[in-house]
Parts: structure tokens; sequence; C-alpha cells
DNA sequence: TCCAACTGTAACTGTTAATATTACAGTAAC
DNA sequence: GTTACTGTAATATTAACAGTTACAGTTGGA
């Protein structure tokens, strides 16, 4: 899995749990600890996709733009992390001569496609304000 | 997603297809596409969790010992590549002043197990059989 | 109008993880 | 005892990932 989605999914939390919904990349690096410059690169992508608006210049930043309770992981795992559980590496050759080893390919495609949609399935049971829920119920304990 | 998971997969899909069971390293890292040394790691961990049993020297190689619609992809998750979904990298840090970013780690961890849980499932449901029926069924096409 | 505080991006570096390769000891069949 | 294997460790080599630097562009306020 991708790590850019989990900055896009802490920095999403953090924006919902601020009272006036924004932050800047410097503030949100430092909660997720990363680089600034990883942080406006992911919230860059949210920003397209319109999960948040952003402002240039003095005073600006990030501020979530749509309610916290309608944004589920699923949407944000198919922004940032599409195609994550599938290894890179792959066995077999189409061009072989074996049954076996030319299909391969295909097949474990296939495999992987199936393993992905379980697991958006179960990404879209949880919201960005369930998260933040969760993060509170630990803060308890 | 590990790729031994892969080799280990193909491995014994191959195996299972070959009229006697059998194959050796070098046979099995051919059609797979890897190095003899690799097929011979994965098959080592197979053998110490039962799914094949090996014959060292002349004319040796590995053989599958289970049937074929009794060995699940989620048995050989659990045995290549559990936690493969997680990311290594991690966000936030415990010791922090900030509820979301102290938390956020062990909030993380448990989406992540339940996506492993859901991922495990799935791969629960297709066996190395209908792997191999898969492929013969990609063939006629 | 200039300065300070931001975002947007690209380029570069360092580090870690993944894969390939080599090597050799141990084992079994002929 | 020679040949064909596995088992395993050590060592390259390569690719992926995260961190960092740099700077142009934007905005608000002194």
């Amino acid at each position: 899995m991708n790590s850019e989605f989990i900055i896009a999914v802490h920095s999403l939390v953090l924006l919902a749990h601020k009272p006036d919904g924004m932050a800047s990349s410097e503030e949100i690096a430092a909660n997720v600890c990363t680089h600034p410059a990883r942080v406006r690169k992911v919230l860059g992508f949210l920003r397209k996709n319109g999960y948040v608006t952003t402002r240039e210049g003095s005073g600006g930043g990030y501020r979530l733009c749509i309610d916290p309770s309608d944004m589920t992981l699923a949407d944000i795992y198919r922004t940032m992390a599409a195609g994550a559980i599938k290894p890179n590496w792959c066995s077999g050759n189409p061009d072989m001569d074996c049954m076996v080893g030319s299909n391969m390919q295909e097949v474990m495609n296939d495999v992987f496609c199936g393993a992905e949609k379980q697991l958006e399935s179960y990404f879209q049971g949880i919201t960005i304000g369930q998260m933040l829920s969760r993060i509170k119920a630990c803060q308890k304990t």
C-alpha cells in the first residue's frame, strides 16, 4: 500500500478536527511526521479531486470542502492508491509455450482485481468522520 | 503485496498441473520467470508448512502433497505474505501532544487489520484447483 | 510597493527494500 | 565417485520510496 494514502487520510482527519478546518502544509507535516513538500504534493491531488480547497500566499493553507461523514476511505484509496495491492512484479509470460506459464499473468490479474474490489468495499464503510471518532475514543481510554 | 506470494501460487498451480505432480527448481523457475535459488527459498517455506515435499539429490525436486482443491490462496497468503497490505511507513507519533497525531497510528493499524481480514476471506474462496481451472478456461478462448 | 508567508512543482539525493546472482555444502541415484 | 539435485547464506544490482532543496508564483498586510 502506498503511504500517500496514509498521508491523505491523516491530513483530512486533522483538517476535520481543527475548529476552523484549516491548516498550512507546515503544520500538517509536523503532525503527520513528514516533509511539507510531500504534504503539498498529496494535498494537491486532493484539491484536484475536490476534497480540499487551497489558498496560496500569506495566511494561506488547506481547507476541507466536503462533509467528513460524506468522505470515505474508498474515495481516497481510488484517488491516491488505486491498484496498490497488486505487486508490480509478475510471473510467467504470455509468449511462453506452457499453458500455465502463458496464462498465469491474466488469471493472477483477475484475482487481484477481485481483491481490490473487496478492499474498496471495506474502505467504503469507513468515513473520515468515523476515523475522527475512533481517535477520540482512543484518547479517552 | 509480496511477490513471493505470486511465486508460491504459480509454483503450486504448475505442480498441480503436471501429471506426476513433480518438478525441479530449475523447471519451475523457467516457468515462473525468476531464478532457481528464489524458487528454492519460496518452496522451502511451503515445505515447512506442509504443502509440498522435497527430495534432494539426483532426480529430486518438489511434489505437491495436498489436494489442490483443499489449498486456498488464504493459506498461502498467511504463510508467505501476512501483513503485506499495511504500509511499513506510518504517520503521527504516540508521544505527540495533538490528539490526532498521537492516536493516528493505532487507529490506522486497526483499519489495516480489518482490511487484512477482508482480503483473507476473499482469498479463502479461491483454491489452487480453481486457479488451474481458470487457466484452462483462458487457454480455450 | 515591498516584504513575509504561503502554495505548486520539479529536480536531486539518500536510504531501504526487492530481486538477481553466485557459491558451496549436503544428499541421493545410478 | 560422478552427476543432478536441494538448502542456505552471502553478495551484487536494481528499483522504489521518502526526504530535501530550490525557486517561481500568489496573496495579504505593513
